[in-house]
DNA sequence: CTCATTCTGGACAGAACAATCCATAATATG
DNA sequence: CATATTATGGATTGTTCTGTCCAGAATGAG
């Protein structure tokens, strides 16, 4: 052992986070990136290897603490159903979600498709987190007949994932929080069992 | 007049516009612009001054052009329910609808945000004109008694532009044809009118 | 205290990038 | 045919960016 580091790596990891967010990758410089993460350029190649780890590491974390939040109100114990759309609700109310900083997921989608492979086996693995929980909760709901009993889960997984990404543009794009709670709101609806037709042929 | 130009412009700004739909603005080069478009460098300065301006105009013409598919659905004749459905349906089938290739709106707001000035001003202009016919069927809809007499519109075109950036999103993360189509069909079923209470309290 | 080890910051190298310059080619007009 | 005008592409410039080098500072271990 010898001199210890003056700065704080996961603090820094954070504020490198929000940057990516912010701006994506290929738009940050890593000047950028020294100055918010109050470090110098050598600490900072020493600690994280390159800008391109850096950024997979912080898309690591950010999506698995993004998916996980999700999760928890997903599992809360209760109606399955209210658990799902309590989900979305709370997700619209999400303090980091503003016009300013973006999800670093639907970021790192957007900048690098398919790609990449290590952004999509990221970005996969998340989904798949969360898809697990969505079915296991899905199938619960089903059950206990609070959706219809001919539903298609998976059609409504993938609804409700991408209900979570409608959300976060449109928070992007500089809508206000009501109007985010309005569209959770309203995507609530399509998951409550109706007897009539509702789907167009 | 003199030496005419020896390309298409109209062509080459298509290609620029699924260059930027693929990479977005910084990832992509003028060099990667100049192969593409299959234009000399300085072909390309002249017709289109630099490459931020060619952006803006590969933008313009991307949401104006997007926005119109999607109106021209809405306004079709008959029930305006099904109008809203369908065009949510159509959008879904979109052949440029592809991991490989995003949608370039949706590119210009997560990669600038609201920083950018012209960037937001085409973004917004776009989205009223899509806005104004949307509540116009909505409107219509509702007159017709088709959706809930205590519907919120604004909250429904809300929900129905998340919708539009939701399936886009799942179209670019990799998701199947398949997926897209149900997740438009789900989507519709929060349009229909119900007498008992669909959302959470 | 001494010293080996690690951290730090400024300087630096090499590549990539956006944009301009310039010489040459092509063509409408008179 | 002559010429003014515009288009083209290769060379070039100046900037920015990523990543490395190196000399000096700090600190734990003996």
């Amino acid at each position: 052992m010898a001199r210890p580091k003056e700065f704080d790596q996961e603090k820094a990891l954070r504020k490198a986070i929000r940057l990516f967010c912010q701006q994506g990758f290929a738009a940050t410089s890593t000047d950028d990136l020294m100055r918010v993460m109050e470090v110098g350029r050598q600490s900072m190649y020493d600690t994280f290897s390159d800008k391109r780890a850096l950024f997979l590491k912080a898309l690591e974390v950010y999506v698995t603490e993004s998916v996980h939040s999700i999760n928890v109100e997903l599992e809360k114990p209760g109606s399955a159903l209210a658990s799902v759309q309590n989900a979305l609700m709370t997700f619209a109310q999400r303090k980091d979600l503003s016009s300013a900083e973006g999800c670093m997921g639907l970021n790192a989608i957007t900048e690098f498709g398919q790609r990449d492979g290590d952004v999509t086996r990221i970005s996969r693995n998340a989904a798949r987190v969360l898809r697990q929980t969505l079915m296991r909760v899905l199938t619960r709901a089903k059950k206990q007949r609070e959706i219809r009993s001919d539903a298609d889960l998976e059609s409504m997984a993938d609804f409700f994932e991408s209900t979570l990404a409608g959300i976060r543009m449109a928070a992007k794009a500089g809508q206000s929080r009501h109007a985010l709670r309005n569209i959770a709101a309203f995507a609530s609806r399509a998951y409550v069992a109706s007897d009539r037709r509702t789907t167009p042929e």
